[in-house]
RNA sequence: GGAGAGGUGGCAGAGUGGUUGAAUGUGGCGGUCUCGAAAACCGUUGUGCGCGCAAGUGCACCGAGGGUUCGAAUCCCUCCCUCUCCGCCA
């Protein structure tokens, strides 16, 4: 959520945003919000000097009737009068205000200077070298899915039974090496970088969407229970940054670096046809994401860590990628700066998408109301919110068995993974 | 699912219709004392919105939303949450 007082301030840079955004049918949209503002003071105004007059009207009622001293039934009834007009004027404040957060609430974020201006993916930017790390793929290569099948660690088939397309179930080692991914990613955030572990609740409620900005824009790509008014989670960010949700923040607390694990569920509705093969669009999938909750002039450098954070993991499993600035027309409403990172599927002969890394400045705080006092004479400010997958498994485990399959068929476990998997390679059953 | 208790400021905790934005304690900040600190004492200390260059000033906020009333933290209704006990259960 943006702060009104900047669309008050300067609309144009908004607007501009808009259209860089690459949704200038938003511009009404702000234009109206202004135009409701303006009325919304104005009504304010009135409303509030009414009240002014009712409560030094209803001391002197109360005065009157200590002492005794005459009646009070005139001023009683001039009273009741203003308590109408004071009841009218309220109910019209607060459909102006409702209309008005649906629109604040509907409201891109700003975007950071350093986003390249573009309209779509292809104008993201490469940012830095693709690192590449070699291997020999010099035989007729299997992907993902073949692998999968020949080697029996992934049976698309029967999570379709069990649940529906999209589904995947790992069996036997690739449940193991999935388990030893999310093990290692957890490891290497909490011990080497500082994170603090956190296991969330893979069930939130509608505030914890609203606060992280799920709701209500992208609300059809989330599982909903309504029975017990309960969604499935996109992502951990939700349920881990709302962790703070309506909280003040000691200082001396930030930053605050969480790392969780989840399950993920996203309803990819009408995502049918595109890149839907195997792992590459699922609706349940693992991920190890990181949050962080810094001061305002620290979240810039505590993007870069997180970018950093998650490429450590890449190099350590030696597993091909690159990392891209996203442009202003595929940059997510939320984020003011967001990289990718994508890891080389050899197979596909294509990246494929494994991580976000993005900033959120004070546009998730707001909706969250999440705030720290920077010492004790200081006003409450928005702390701003971040996050990276660090990573999601699916693309990942599609780069990992692609990029390390022998000529045999068989799939070997990358050094820095032998430890969790207590195996070095998974083997085709013999013939 | 059933029964009961409760949700008040950073925290704890009073307050059941009229100077209560809210006693008191604690924490924070400033000061006195001290070589310094602790203790003690004194002062100060909520958030949001509107108007204003500012000092300031008006309004709202006691879980959320409605209602009664000239006037609600206080009375009524609905909902949410927490805790205790019972039932069921991994």
């Amino acid at each position: 959520m943006l702060d009104i007082t900047i669309l008050r301030d300067s609309p144009d840079d908004i607007i501009t945003m808009l259209h860089n955004r690459q949704q200038p049918e938003d511009e009404a949209k702000l234009r109206l919000l202004l135009e409701e503002d303006r009325e919304r003071r104005r009504l304010v105004k009135e409303s509030d000097e009414l009240k002014s007059l009712r409560n030094r009207k209803s001391k002197e009622i109360a005065e009157i009737k200590k002492s005794g001293s005459g009646s009070t039934d005139a001023l009683i009834l001039e009273m009741q009068s203003v308590g109408t007009a004071i009841a009218e004027m309220d109910s019209r404040l607060t459909a102006l205000e409702a209309s008005m957060e649906d629109i604040l609430l509907a409201l891109p974020n700003r975007l950071h200077p350093s986003v390249p201006v573009g309209r779509s993916a292809e104008e993201n930017e490469v940012f830095g070298e693709p690192v590449r790390f070699s291997h020999p793929l010099d035989f007729p290569l299997k992907n993902h899915l073949e692998l999968g099948k020949s080697l029996g660690i992934l049976d698309f088939e029967r999570g379709a039974k069990v649940s529906g397309a999209g589904f995947p179930v790992y069996m036997g080692q690739g449940a193991r090496l999935e388990r030893a991914l999310i093990n290692f990613m957890l490891d290497s955030h909490t011990e080497k970088h500082g994170y603090k572990e956190v296991f969330p609740p893979f069930m939130v409620n509608r505030e914890s969407l609203r606060g992280t900005g799920q709701w209500p824009k992208f609300s059809s790509e989330v599982y909903h229970m309504p029975e017990d008014e309960l969604y499935a989670i996109p992502t951990a960010e939700v349920p881990v940054t709302n962790l703070h949700r309506g909280e003040l923040l000691k200082a001396e607390s930030l930053p605050i670096s969480y790392a969780a694990y989840s399950a993920c569920f996203r309803r990819e509705a009408g995502s049918y046809g595109k890149d839907t093969r195997g792992f590459l669009r699922v609706h349940q999938f693992n991920k190890v994401e990181m949050v962080k909750f810094t001061r305002p002039e620290d979240s810039y450098q505590a993007l870069e860590d997180i970018r950093g954070h998650a490429e450590a993991i890449l190099k350590a499993l030696e597993i091909p990628y690159r990392v891209l600035l996203l442009c202003s027309g595929d940059i997510s409403a939320n984020a003011t700066k967001c990289y990718d990172i994508e890891v080389w599927s050899p197979a596909e002969d294509k990246y494929l998408e494994a991580s976000s890394c993005s900033n959120f400045e004070d546009y998730q705080a707001r909706r969250a109301n999440i705030r720290f006092r920077r010492d004790a004479k200081s006003k409450p400010e928005f702390v701003h919110t971040l996050n990276g997958s660090g990573l999601a498994t699916s693309r990942l485990m599609v780069s990992l068995m692609e990029h390390y399959q022998t000529p045999e068929g068989g799939i070997q476990v990358p050094e820095a993974l032998r430890p969790y998997t207590g195996f070095s390679e998974i083997t085709p059953p013999a013939q």
